[in-house]
DNA sequence: CGCAAATTTGAACCAGCTCAACCGTAGTGG
DNA sequence: CCACTACGGTTGAGCTGGTTCAAATTTGCG
């Protein structure tokens, strides 16, 4: 294994790994199945499309920088963006499972995965329970992103939405190990952002301008900072609970057994 | 095992394995695997809290009969439910992993549901590769109904969504094997319709009415007519695809292997 | 029958949308 | 070095899909 690739792998223990390590025991047999999983990392420049709306799906990647958007392109030209995937995130994995995807995966920046072939990840999963175990997790995780984002869309206004989603991003990328979280590099322009919330990119504008007029933070220039977490957390209601889940406690006689290396 | 029971099993049978059948090869290994797991089928009633929001969460459930809603009671009274979950679905899956639930899971009609002990659920997991695969594959499948839920509340109308809703249970409730699907009950009010569309009520109700003007449906008394399917999946932008996959045939060497009884 | 809950309808209102014009900044090419 | 262009952001004005409020009607059920 290169140099680089180590390298690579061990920012890959430090996300994946790290987001995983609250809720099991990350140990070097752990590392050793990423490691041997996780050999081919590949580049791609800012707005690659890795998968179009309607086409084939090809590998599954774990992503480990950069930032890529699953979204939607409705039949009016207007776009829905159904999740941001993070370093640490899987992309792709329906492609497991489906042959076709019902969204666009493209790179809003340039971006570095290991491509994890899906017969090779396939077999892994056979002898390898921790890994599955992991798969759950992630795709578990990934599950309550999108019910909380659900929740927003359906019963928060604007503000709040905005609120919320900044408040996510902010505890998602802090697990990503970010340098500041006061001082944060979104790159997503403002009319990505108004297709994450689901309104419409001139509102985005004044609530941002809104926010910015109450001190509660600034977005310019693709710079997030917030000036008052407190204030924005409470606008947002915001329980990080469902991002730093709490592990069940009660019934781990089975864990053990369950995370033991197939 | 008694005859009810058995009963039970035939018809989990041909609801979750009618489910993955299109997907995995269902033979009398992957049946006596369920038959296993599934041997104690609880009865709630309609009304029955199964976890209340915040609460801890229990055991995992499999849906045999009935329907069941997730969730989330909003601050201001407010309500939005996340999912609707039909026969053939798991309930509260993210009791294996969590320990609290930011949700609400709630009978609405009378339901029966096998109880799944974490601990069995778990150690059947480690031993049996079928299960693992089946349960990532219901996981992908839900979190496609959210992602598609996410694309109508953040982009459709009042009028798109109904139309998209209906369109999505109707083809949910014939997996399960309904009776008729021109005429369907659905056990939920209009208030409780207008909470999984992110409407008000009042909004519902006239939408609901114009569709009924418009000779395209009718929803009185928990009765569904749909008048004229065609119009609806038209005005939904309706795409059956993400609820009965083409499963993927370009790379099915690893399949057989992963879906070895363990 | 009679109560409680669900539905229906109209009327006023408003959060967020569309349209349209303008601004700032980063290329780009002459 | 400037002119031109392109793209994202900003702002105001008017509009509308959907909300809220309120009251009447129907339905389910003991």
């Amino acid at each position: 294994m290169e140099a680089q690739e180590e390298a690579g792998l061990i920012a890959l223990a430090e996300i994946l790994l790290n987001k995983i390590s609250g809720f099991f025991d990350v140990d070097d047999a752990v590392k050793a199945t990423f490691a041997e999983i996780c050999d081919d990392l590949q580049e791609f420049e800012a707005g690659t499309v890795i998968v179009p709306q309607g086409g084939d799906y090809g590998d599954v990647y774990l992503l480990e920088r950069g930032w890529v958007m699953r979204s939607r392109h409705m039949e009016n030209g207007a776009r829905q963006i159904v999740n941001v995937v993070l370093p640490g995130d899987f992309v792709a994995m329906n492609a497991l499972l489906f042959a076709r995807s019902d969204f666009e995966l493209s790179c809003k920046t340039d971006v570095s995965a290991y491509r994890l072939p899906s017969e090779k990840l396939g077999n892994a999963l056979t002898r390898n329970a921790m890994l599955s175990a992991a798969l759950f997790w992630v795709n578990a995780h990934e599950e309550s992103l999108l019910a909380e984002r659900i929740v927003s869309l359906g019963r928060r206004s604007a503000r709040q939405r905005t609120a919320h989603v900044l408040c996510e991003l902010v505890a998602r990328l802090q697990i990503t190990g970010v340098q500041s979280i006061e001082q944060l590099m979104l790159p997503i322009s403002q009319e990505e952002f108004s297709d994450i919330l689901g309104i419409s990119i001139v509102h985005m504008n004044k609530t941002l301008r809104a926010f910015e007029r109450d001190n509660i933070l600034s977005f310019r220039n693709s710079i997030l900072v917030i000036q008052n977490k407190g204030r924005l957390e409470l606008e947002a209601g915001f329980d990080k609970g469902y991002i730093q889940f709490t592990r069940r406690n009660d019934r781990n006689s089975w864990r053990p057994n369950y995370l033991e290396i197939g």
